[in-house]
RNA sequence: GGAGAAAUGGCAGAGUGGUCGAAUGCGGCAGUCUUGAAAACUGUUGAGGGUCACACCUCCGGGGGUUCGAAUCCCUCUUUCUCCGCCA
């Protein structure tokens, strides 16, 4: 969520950016004030209050040890309005407090300059393209006809055992995704990033600490018996990690990655779109993360850009990259770029990887912070990028690298998986 | 799952219900000494709110309670350790 400090000191500029999402924080934010106002003047009488009994609190305490009984007595009396008044000013403090949480959990993080205005995914704008689409005319099939010409992956066994959602991946096709999992990974620990394996369930914390809850709630599983969820994205419990710390300058850049199965509930979107890989409930991901100095967040996400481009010119697959508008952007984003792979049978762009910065709005949830030189405890930023999304890559290399005699691993990937073609 | 013990500042570790935000040691930082370093000595060293700056307020695992007053007493939750049971 936004700083309270910050909104009360760019309050037009906030109102103006934030108006770039189409989200008219106006009122909201003349709430905010309100709230941050009064809950401040309410905290400055409950402090004189309890100052006051403190004070009498150590009187009396004085007056029994020199034996002054009687006195002592007289000021016990004298103390019980003042417990009353504190105990009203708390309760109203509290309420305060409360109102004003839940108004900032409704204000999304403030778009970076650079993002253009915009409603749909029909306004991001394209910032660079790379690859060959390659020409296969009608013979094209779609990864889903592919991966049963091969026996590769089995999407009814998957609603057999599970439902919709969950596909069964076997020989090659395990393989082949065991073979990317290990490629991405070594690619992002030689880049410096650090390998995690985190835990696949999260407590509510760890949710409101990202941005998850208590918005996204529905599009997660969530395990009743022991109040858990099933992680949407490793970002979640990587970042988590680093909930509640006071890090030294020094420990910048914090570069972490990890492999993690992802589970979401995608209430609500089937259809055309949603056949095959394209969307799943269960679905592999390795995730880059960073905990990263204000100053060098920008930097770092460029980093990250170029990261995942490599990665994916050393596959040689067809794709692009957009900078999302106002209206695209993630809640919590400041400024995101997608990867998108060509889809060459189904003649669409796939979602493959989405890189942000978040800026200090998921580290004030989780009062991520970092001491600078002058001992000042700040805010530190957050950024997330997938390096990448396993399923839409898969089916973006069955498509692009089919051919007459089956399809071709690309090369990067033969070490990993074995095998040169899946025939 | 059953029985018991514990949770204090970066770490270790004291703390009789009343100058305890907390002794002491280590670590960190600054200084003295030194050509420099080490050692030694001196000082300093938690977080949040609030203020121009002070004052002041809150925080001793989380939440609640008793009391004029709680790190200290009570309830509850969580976590850790030991023993037993179960188990990949």
């Amino acid at each position: 969520m936004l700083q309270v400090a910050f909104i009360r000191e760019n309050k037009d500029a906030v109102i103006a950016a934030l108006a770039k999402r189409n989200f008219d924080a106006t009122q909201v934010i003349e709430d905010v004030l309100a709230f941050d106002e009064s809950r401040r003047s309410i905290q400055a009488e409950l402090d004189s209050t309890l100052s006051q009994s403190n004070k009498l609190s150590k009187e009396i305490g004085q007056l029994f040890k020199s034996g002054e009984r009687e006195k002592a007595n007289q000021l016990k009396e004298e103390t019980g309005q003042l417990k009353e008044r504190s105990k009203q000013l708390t309760e109203q403090l509290n309420e305060k407090a409360e109102g004003l949480t839940q108004l900032l959990y409704q204000i999304p993080n403030v778009p970076h300059e650079s993002v253009p205005q915009g409603n749909t995914d029909e306004d991001n704008e394209e910032v660079f393209r790379e690859g060959d689409v390659p020409q296969l005319g009608d013979k094209a099939l779609p990864h889903w006809e592919l991966a049963k010409k091969y026996d590769i992956i089995d999407f009814e066994l998957g609603t057999k055992v599970t439902g919709a959602g969950f596909p069964v991946y076997k020989g090659k096709g395990a393989r082949l995704q065991r073979a990317l999992i290990s490629y991405f990974l070594d690619k992002n620990t030689e880049a410096g990033y650090t390998e995690y394996q985190p835990p696949l369930m999260i407590n509510e914390a760890s949710g409101y600490g990202t941005g998850q809850l208590p918005d996204k709630e529905g599009q997660m599983y969530y395990v009743g018996a022991d109040d858990l969820y099933l992680i949407p994205t490793s970002e979640v419990p990587i970042t988590n990690l680093f909930r509640n710390e006071i890090l030294s300058e020094d420990r910048f850049p914090i570069c972490c990655t990890a492999y993690t199965p992802c589970f979401r509930r995608e209430a609500g979107s089937y259809g055309a779109h949603v056949r095959g890989l394209n969307r799943l409930h269960q679905f592999d991901k390795v995730e880059i993360v960073r905990v990263e100095h204000p100053d060098e967040s920008y930097k770092a996400l460029d980093a990250m850009v170029d990261h995942v481009k490599n990665i994916l010119r050393e596959l040689k697959l067809p794709y692009r990259i957009l900078r999302l508008c106002g209206g695209d952007l993630g809640f919590t984003s400041a400024l995101t770029f997608d990867f998108e792979v060509f889809s060459t049978a189904q003649d669409r762009w796939l979602e493959i990887s989405s890189v942000s910065n978040f800026e200090a709005y998921q580290a004030n949830r989780l009062k991520l912070r970092y001491k600078d030189k002058n001992g000042k405890s700040k805010l530190a930023h957050t950024l997330n990028g997938s390096s990448l999304a396993l399923p839409r890559v898969l089916a973006g290399i069955l498509e692009n690298y089919q051919t007459d005699e089956g399809i071709k691993v690309p090369e990067v990937l033969i070490p990993y998986a074995g095998f040169d073609t899946i025939s």
